[in-house]
Parts: C-alpha cells; structure tokens; sequence
DNA sequence: TGGTTGTTTGGTAATATCGGCAAATAGCCA
DNA sequence: TGGCTATTTGCCGATATTACCAAACAACCA
C-alpha cells in the first residue's frame, strides 16, 4: 500500500463520507428532483439554518453539490447525477439485509 | 418528513458511512477481486488484528460483506458486487474537482 | 444610510469513531 | 486435555462529528 493509494483512500472516503449522514441523504435526494435554496432545504428539514449551512457545505467541498448566489437566496443544485445510481445499490444492500431478517425467522 | 422516511435515511446513512473510511474502503476493493481471510486483509492494511477485525464487523452489520468460518481462519467476500459501480462516480466526482483546481490555476 | 432578510462562521457541549493493548473465545492438533 | 493459532471483544484515550446559539456577513430596499 503506497503513499499514493492510501491518500487516494482518503479523498474517496471523504467524498462518501459526505453522504453517509440521513441529512445530507435527504439533500442529495430532494436536489435530484430539483434545485433548492438554503431556506427551502431548512424548511423541509426542520433544523437550524446554520446546521443546514453546514450540512450543504460539507457536501461542496465535497464536489457533490455546487451554489449559486441569487439575491438574498443561495442556491444548491446537484453536481453530479451518478450519485443517484448509487442510492439503488443501497436500497439493494436494504433488501437483502430484510431477506435474511425474514429467513431467520421463518 | 414522516417518521418512516426518517428511519429510512438514517438506514441508508448507516450503510454508506459503513464505507466512508479508508481502510473499509480497501478493504471492500480487495474482496471486489477475491475472497480473504482476515489475516490476509490484516497483513496488506499494516494494521491491529483487532482494527481490522472490528472494520470487518462494520462492513458485516451493514450488509456490505459476509464471513465465513475454515477452520481457524474466517474467510470475508464481497456480498453486494454493485457497490463496485459507485467507485466510478467517486472517480467523476475526483475528477471534476481536480478539473477545477486546473481551472483556477488558469 | 439604516433596517431587513438569508446565509455563513465561530464557539461549545454532547456524542460517536478510531486505534491499539489486553483478555476472551473458537477451532485445530498432539 | 493442554497448547497453539486466528479472530473477536472490552476497554480507554485521542480525535472527529453534530447540533444549536450567537454573532458576523452579504445583498437588497426604503
């Protein structure tokens, strides 16, 4: 395991890391649908304002999500659509794990 | 935002974070190519049996991986293969943003 | 300019994650 | 059975994450 691959480890843990969180789940779902701003995202989610913020900050730096100034409003729009792709793995992972819970019991 | 989305988005959340760490991350690659016992995975992390061990356990609970006891050894494979698609878009999304880092560069 | 609204940033306490050591457990073999 | 090897579990200190409040910022409007 080389420097090199471990740092690239590290920067692709990062970026999942971003989305293992039911928030910014939430966000990355509801932006695939359609562009939100903050107030919107904070209104559905029922937080903070700051903890939406830095909810939406995390997946920037992240490369998920980009913004865009609009007046008073800030606006988030999804960056990168294969993300989506992934979400049918999870719900994957969800069944087969519900599978094994009935089996156990049967 | 019922109760049950909730608990859906945190289930999820659970199983993306079980990845969202280097090591793990390794860890599900090299089961991408061939099964391996723990001592094997130990060996290549450079790390306590009882670090591996406990990642193990992690991707395990999460539905990601399954074990399976030979003799004294336990034996990991990859159970859900289509976890392999979403390293792509991380690819993307790296690549996206090292894009950018060359654009601001000018 | 001063006030208002929308968003971000800083600080903080509660909680979770991580890694290694030591001890427990499980399966093999003499 | 007793010893050996592979793995898991318990414990603990160090570090990271999270949510909220308060304060700072930014952009608009009267």
């Amino acid at each position: 395991m080389d420097i090199k691959y471990k740092m690239r480890l590290e920067t692709k843990a990062k970026i999942i890391k971003a989305m293992a969180h039911p928030t910014r789940l939430f966000i990355v779902e509801e932006l695939s649908r359609k562009s939100h701003c903050v107030c919107e995202l904070t209104a559905m989610i029922g937080a903070d304002t700051s903890t939406v913020s830095k909810h939406l900050s995390i997946l920037k730096a992240a490369g998920i999500v980009q913004d865009e100034k609009r007046g008073l409003q800030v606006w988030y729009q999804l960056k990168v659509p294969c993300i989506l792709n992934f979400f049918g793995c999870i719900e994957q992972v969800m069944k087969s794990k519900a599978k094994e819970q009935i089996a156990l019991m049967g």
